[in-house]
Parts: structure tokens; C-alpha cells; sequence
DNA sequence: CGGATTTGACCAGCGC
DNA sequence: GCGCTGGTCAAATCCG
């Protein structure tokens, strides 16, 4: 079941790949698919029927496309083997990597267009006759346009050759964008970790523990990864289960009450796990004799809902307390307000509406969405505009993934998870209910005008991360031709290229192509050099093969170039939460401002990207 | 036709 | 007990 897009990031490929059919208006695209240095390019051979199509109607006998292996010059394409033998029969390597397929030049002079291809670099490209008439010009012209046509052959090697450069910078940043994120997210849990620790420690065990803490940082790093990575459903769930027990044993009973340790995290979400799965053989099963039954007649379902209804009372002492702090866990809510005029922020997830209320004092309905990205995902999320200020979305998400997420959809729920797992650590310490503001708040938003304030009034525990306030003037820079990237969610990406936002607020998903990706996108950039589409390479198949390589290449390291700005996005798709891992690191280990938090954190190259990717003013 | 959305009904918690 | 409210369900409807 591949619904949504979904965006591999394979950190040693970085390639990309798409899991579902793109919307309509991008399919012709998407059937290009293309698996970047994922040593897959149908494009490939869709490029060559493509341009047979294309000629088809004037004549078979065409000079079928290049094709640019732009990764690696060792990799071939593998092309199809049925329908488009012919393309692959006279295929032919040149020396930058280009393969291409020469067929026979003849062509019908009297249908052939005239070649007309805006390279930009002044080619004279223009035929005003066929091969046959070129032959027939004499010696002279020939040799003249022979000589032309092997210059401006040089000139787009020199270009081929100049591009692959930019792809391997663009797969280096690519790289090291994806380095630095998880790096970063790790060392931020696993310092959090270590600070509730500390937190609940005598002093005199602080120091020690202070000693150990860089020790412990790769263990917990690799601790972290698997909780926050392992989280398939059906197969993992039992080697998760395993883990939780080996990890816990009997501690957890015991420690339950307590909230410095991983144990009682990790017993929430065994239970969780248990019960999504029995839930799944039970899944309607609480409709009986055709009415339904309420759901705390099913304990198993009770983990699923996220309203009043659903949770027990809290340390009703009924209850072991163990089950308490799960509904806490459960019940926690992150809230995020941005500035939106789409009707639901995209954070990499995929939903399902299920529910509109009219809420108390709100003109705005409030949307109820369920994540659909597996079956039985436990998390939910409202959305509702804010009744003051309408351009401003709200919302709430509750709950812990039961699956992998997509690069796209790590940096959201990651950045509500460790929110929720600050707040409710912080709740379980201090026993009233909340967490250190200060530290959540010089955490989640350091630099900014934005404010992460902590309900205590809610129903349920509830950080808010207020980014309305954020003006950011390197927003909406570039002015290239918009393009959307297909995003995880189903939907296509819109980098806000297109429609400006209302105001300068924080744009959870339009701020880092504006930052990163503008460069990425200058750069994926030939210089002057523009390639129509879709024309006739007329005559000198040579040429036609080179110019056909570049245009193929220009487009494809655009997509890269796109693909590089939709990661990036999805990373941090959250224009704070960069910004929120350096200073939560800092604000824990004691650095004072976010680089040396990266510094501290080992973390060697966040500190220039924390400047280059957030950007954020104020620092 | 299948999937997504809409919308009225249902249910539980809570306050009076 | 009753009404209000939030949350969810599921049949109806929409849509591609």
C-alpha cells in the first residue's frame, strides 16, 4: 500500500525515490522517473521514446537521445530490454560518460522541422536542410558545418564535464545536509537524555556523570537511532518488544513513576505496539448487535483515541501508575501555530480527515485528521485556524508513529516528539504538571521572536511552538520559475516560489529552499545555457546527441538540485527546529550560543549549517 | 469504482 | 440528571 510520496533518503546513495504516481499534472515528469544515483534512469529510456514519438509522425530513422550517466562514469544504464531494443543495440559510450544512440541519420527532408535549439551559447544550430541536401551542398559547406559541429561538440563536453562536477557537489551537500540532520537529532536526544539523568541525580553524581557524558553519547546515540528508527509495525514490533523487555525487565514497574529513564518510554511504546497490534485483529469490532460500543469496553482501543473520552483518569488508583504516565505519554500534545493559507501544513506525513467539529469559540471548524501512513498509526492531529488571526493554522498532533517515517516527516515528528518527551519528562520531575519553561523555551526557540509556551490549563499537557512571529527576510529569494516537488503526504510541494505568503511568518515548508535550495538551484544552473525542449535535433546526430545529453542532464540535475531543496525542506521542515537542536543542546551542556553547542555535541559541521540553513535572524 | 471527504449522529467527560 | 463540549464513527457524497 504506497500511498503518498515518499522521499528515500539513502545516506549512502543519497538517492531519491518516489513511491507513489505524482499528482496528474506532474505524471509526464514522474514517468521520468528518476532514481538518482540510485543507478536507475527509465528516463533514460523514456528519453529515447520520447524523441521517437516525437519523430515519429515525419520519420523512424531519428537520432534517438543521449543519455548521461552524471553520477558515475563507470555506471551504465540499464535499459529496457523489450521495446526499445532498438535504443539499446547501437548505444555507444563517449568518453564523459554519455551514452548515446546513433541511428541512422537519414531523414525525410520534407517533413523534418528545421533545428531549432536555443542553447544559449549561440550555436548556430539552425539546418536549413537535410542530410541528404547537406551531402549534396559539396565540399565546401560540409566542411565548414563539420567543423562548427565539432566545436560546439567540445564546447558541451566541456559543459557535460563541468556538470558532473556540480552533480558530485550537489550529492556532497546533499550528504552532508543529511549528515549533520541526524547527527544533530541524536546528540539532541541523547543529551536530553542525559540531563533528565542529571536532573534526578545527587550533585555529587552530576560531576561524574558530566565525566561519562561524552562516553555515553555514542551509546545513546545508537539507543536513540533504534528508537526512533525502528518502528515498523509488524516485523520490528516484536524485536522491539524483545528489546523493551531485555532493556526493562522488572525495573520498569518500579521505575515507572519516575521519568529520567529510556525504560519507561520504551514500556509506553511496548504496550503501544501490543496493543496496535491486537487492535488490528480487532479492528471493528466494537460495533456490536449493529450499535456501537463504547470504546472502554475495548482496553486495546483505549491506546488509540486521543480525546477525553478515551483516557482514564489520570492516577485514579485504579490504575497502576505505570498506565498513568502511558496516558500521559499518549495524551501529550504538541501544538505548532504557523502561518499558512494552505489548509493544512505539510510535515511529511500522510492523513486522513475524519472528522470536522465546530469548536467553542472558533468561527473556524476544527479538522480532525488520522495519519494513514500504516494502518492503525495511533497519531492524530487537528488543524484549526486561529479565530483571531486567520492566516495563522494551528496544529495539534498527539501521538507516536508505529512506522518508519520519510525524511519528510523526521523533522516534524521528531521535533514534536522530543517536545512532547521534554514536556512530559519535565512533568514527571517536577510533579506539577510542567516541565522547566526556560529550558523548553531556550530549547524549541532560541533566536527568535517565537514563543514555546506550556499549557497547564489543557486537558492534557501541551507545548505550543508559536512561529508566527519569525520574520525571516531570506524567505522567498528566489526568483526562478517555480517548481513543486513531489512531498511525502501526497501532495506536491509548494516552495513558496509560487504564491507569497500572507505574511512574513514563519512558512514551515517554504524556508529552507528559499535559504539552501536557492543556491543549489543557482548552481544546478548552466550559465547561459538553455536548451528548448522537445525540438528536433535536426541533421548532425553528433550534435543532437550532445545537445540532447546536456538538455536531459540540465534537467536532471535540476531535479537533483529540487530533490536536494525537498530533503533539505523535509529535514527541517520546522524552520526552528535547527535552531531548536543547537540551542537545546547548548542550553543543556551549558554553551551559550548554538555553535558552541555544536561544537559541544561533536557535532563538527552544524555550526555553519545551523547559520547557512536557518538563517535565522538574531543570532 | 475506489478512495477521500463531508456531515450528522453517537458517546463520554465534565460542570452545574 | 441534564446540557454542553470534544472527539470519533460511519453512511452518504464527492471526485478523479
Amino acid at each position: 500500500m504506497d500511498k503518498g510520496w515518499g522521499i528515500a533518503l539513502d545516506s549512502d546513495s543519497l538517492g531519491f525515490f518516489l513511491n507513489k504516481p505524482p499528482p496528474s499534472k506532474f505524471d509526464h515528469a514522474a514517468k521520468r522517473s528518476i532514481m538518482f544515483a540510485g543507478m536507475e534512469f527509465p528516463a533514460s529510456k523514456l528519453a529515447c521514446r520520447d524523441e521517437q514519438a516525437a519523430h515519429q509522425p515525419s520519420d523512424e530513422n531519428r537520432t534517438a537521445v543521449g543519455v548521461v550517466d552524471f553520477f558515475s562514469d563507470k555506471k551504465r544504464l540499464v535499459n529496457d530490454d523489450d521495446d526499445d531494443d532498438d535504443c539499446d543495440d547501437h548505444s555507444k559510450t563517449i568518453s564523459t560518460s554519455v551514452i548515446v544512440k546513433k541511428e541512422n541519420s537519414q531523414g525525410d527532408a520534407t517533413t523534418r522541422p528545421s533545428l531549432d535549439v536555443n542553447t544559449g551559447l549561440h550555436l548556430l544550430t539552425a539546418n536549413t536542410g537535410s542530410d541528404q541536401s547537406t551531402v549534396d551542398d559539396g565540399v565546401s559547406s560540409d566542411h565548414v558545418e563539420e567543423k562548427r559541429a565539432k566545436t560546439v561538440m567540445a564546447q558541451l563536453q566541456v559543459e557535460l564535464q563541468r556538470m558532473n562536477a556540480e552533480n558530485q557537489k550537489l550529492r556532497d551537500m546533499l550528504s552532508q545536509v543529511s549528515h549533520n540532520y541526524s547527527a544533530l537529532q541524536m546528540h539532541l536526544m541523547a543529551v536530553m537524555q542525559q540531563q533528565q539523568m542529571t536532573n534526578n541525580r545527587p550533585e555529587s553524581t552530576q560531576e561524574q556523570e558530566n565525566v561519562d557524558q561524552v562516553g555515553k553519547v555514542a551509546e545513546q546515540e545508537r539507543k536513540q537511532e533504534r528508537q526512533f528508527l525502528d518502528l515498523g509495525p509488524s516485523a520490528d514490533n516484536q524485536t522491539e518488544i524483545d528489546r523493551v523487555s531485555n532493556d526493562s525487565s522488572s525495573e520498569e514497574r518500579t521505575r515507572s513513576a519516575t521519568p529520567q529513564n529510556n525504560v519507561n518510554e520504551l514500556s509506553h511504546r511496548k504496550k503501544d505496539i501490543v496493543a496496535y497490534n491486537n487492535n488490528d485483529q480487532d479492528e471493528g469490532s466494537n460495533l456490536r448487535d449493529g450499535k456501537r460500543v463504547g470504546r472502554e469496553e475495548s482496553p486495546e482501543s483505549e491506546s488509540q483515541g486521543w480525546g477525553p473520552n478515551k483516557v482514564p483518569k489520570l492516577n485514579n488508583g485504579s490504575k497502576p501508575i505505570e498506565q498513568s504516565a502511558d496516558a500521559t505519554m499518549r495524551k501529550a500534545r504538541v501544538s505548532v501555530r504557523a502561518r499558512s493559507e494552505a489548509p493544512m501544513i505539510t510535515d511529511g506525513c500522510q492523513w486522513r480527515k475524519y472528522g470536522q467539529k465546530m469548536a467553542k469559540g472558533n468561527p473556524c471548524p476544527r479538522a480532525y485528521y488520522r495519519c494513514t501512513m500504516a494502518v492503525g498509526c495511533p497519531v492524530r492531529k487537528q488543524v484549526q485556524r486561529c479565530a483571531e488571526d486567520r492566516t495563522i493554522l494551528i496544529t495539534t498532533y498527539e501521538g507516536n508513529h508505529n512506522h518508519p517515517l520519510p525524511p519528510a516527516a523526521m523533522a516534524m515528528a521528531s521535533t514534536t516528539a522530543a517536545a512532547a518527551n521534554m514536556l512530559l519528562s519535565g512533568s514527571m520531575s517536577s510533579g506539577d504538571g510542567l516541565m522547566n519553561p526556560n529550558l523548553l523555551a531556550r530549547a524549541i526557540l532560541p533566536n527568535s521572536s517565537s514563543v514555546a509556551t506550556i499549557s497547564a490549563s489543557a486537558p492534557f499537557p501541551t507545548v505550543t511552538l508559536d512561529l508566527t512571529n519569525n520574520p525571516n527576510p531570506l524567505q522567498f529569494q528566489r526568483p526562478q520559475t517555480p517548481f513543486q516537488v513531489p512531498f511525502a503526504g501526497g501532495q506536491a510541494q509548494n516552495f513558496g516560489a509560487v504564491v507569497p505568503p500572507p505574511s512574513s511568518g514563519a512558512q514551515a515548508h517554504s524556508i529552507l529552499p528559499q535559504v539552501f535550495g536557492h543556491a543549489l538551484y543557482n548552481q544546478s544552473k548552466f550559465s547561459g545555457l538553455q536548451l528548448s525542449t522537445g525540438q528536433d535535433m535536426g541533421s548532425n546526430s553528433q550534435l543532437g546527441h550532445q545537445v540532447a545529453a546536456v538538455q536531459l542532464h540540465q534537467t536532471q540535475q535540476a531535479n537533483l538540485a529540487d530533490s536536494v531543496s525537498a530533503a533539505t525542506a523535509a529535514i527541517t521542515a520546522d524552520p526552528n527546529f535547527t535552531a531548536a537542536l543547537a540551542a537545546a543542546i547548548s542550553s543543556i551542556i551549558g554553551g551559550a550560543h548554538p555553535n558552541n553547542a555544536a561544537s559541544a555535541a561533536n557535532t563538527n559541521n552544524y555550526s555553519n549549517n545551523s547559520s547557512k540553513i536557518g538563517g535565522f535572524p538574531g543570532n
